[in-house]
DNA sequence: CCGATTTACTTGACATCTAAAATATCCCCG
DNA sequence: CGGGGATATTTTAGATGTCAAGTAAATCGG
């Protein structure tokens, strides 16, 4: 870092009077957000028809049965609820789903009886790790050839952006 | 650029076999998806609780009237589709509810009678500008205090991304 | 001109999702 | 102990989403 030297920045400002340069930031913040849209719409609808053809499930089942995978200890419905960021009812939904299906399993929580533990089944394990295979090859594949530098940088930006979402809406 | 001396980097990559590079770029990009989704999520149900709140109404209705209001002579259904990049009989639901609150109005096309030109009226088109200009603040508000230059790099990546992904899968 | 195919849209069955109200249990404080 | 608020989950109503099948009009090839 200059230690002295007025900084003369080699690339100036083209017309940056505090509106102008006001604008711009606000034209970027709402590009910003219709791009990141439609990267997330298109990756999530190639991702949810390749669950679909492959093994006749969806996306929210697939996602929810990956947070289980990561808890071999089990999640409260509470805790599903944030990590999947969807409402409790829609969790019950899911949940029920896949219950009935034999891939978790409910269990009461003999600390509070209002809650439960909700566990992969044997078999439930079983299939998460076959789909998850495929997913990630899915995922691969598909942003296979973007440059590895432009990937990270990518990901760095978007943790910058989750931290500061999350600050600014409470979370 | 360089023209004779061997490139001699001073970050050295770090055990970079083509193995260890591969899972790495691998692992990025699993990354990179995950966090493209929280990022999503989490801007996508500050604005519709906002949109809920404010005017009672939904994302879906509101991006599809933002669609209408930049083609003033009207979309057919399954450019709607295409643009929201939704099923065809999700649009019929949407446009369905939205005619029926006298926000659009389907006006058959003389050129082909099994299509229609789906258009604001004249109150939607009112309330839309209200609801774009609420709209327009909460991403800005939402996204203040990210640095600017950030922005713009995101939005950069995000857009070789789109275009990246929309090839992949033959958009 | 006519049958086959394609195109534009709707419908129907069902899965996701939200918001809000209902239930049931926990926990604290008097 | 016993009420009252907080917490965990479900339920309900209604909107949004997919997929697949249905209808109707346009278009193509003979």
């Amino acid at each position: 870092m200059p230690t002295s030297a007025v900084r003369r920045p080699k690339t100036p400002e083209t017309s940056s009077d505090s509106e102008t340069r006001a604008r711009g930031d606000h034209h970027d913040s709402l590009r910003l957000w219709l791009r990141l849209l439609s990267c997330s719409t298109l990756i999530e609808n190639h991702i949810r028809q390749s669950l679909q053809r492959e093994f006749a499930t969806t996306l929210p089942r697939f996602d929810l049965m990956a947070q289980l995978e990561r808890c071999p200890e089990g999640l409260k419905m509470g805790e599903l609820s944030k990590r999947l960021m969807v409402t409790g009812g829609n969790v019950t939904g899911i949940t029920d789903l896949l219950e009935k299906e034999g891939l978790v399993a409910r269990v009461v929580d003999p600390q509070d009886r209002r809650a439960f533990r909700v566990k992969l089944t044997p078999g439930g394990q079983r299939l998460f790790k076959k789909m998850a295979a495929e997913h990630e090859r899915w995922v691969i594949d598909l942003l296979e050839g973007l440059p590895a530098k432009g990937k990270q940088q990518l990901a760095g930006l978007l943790n910058d952006l989750k931290v500061h979402v999350r600050r600014q809406t409470g979370g």
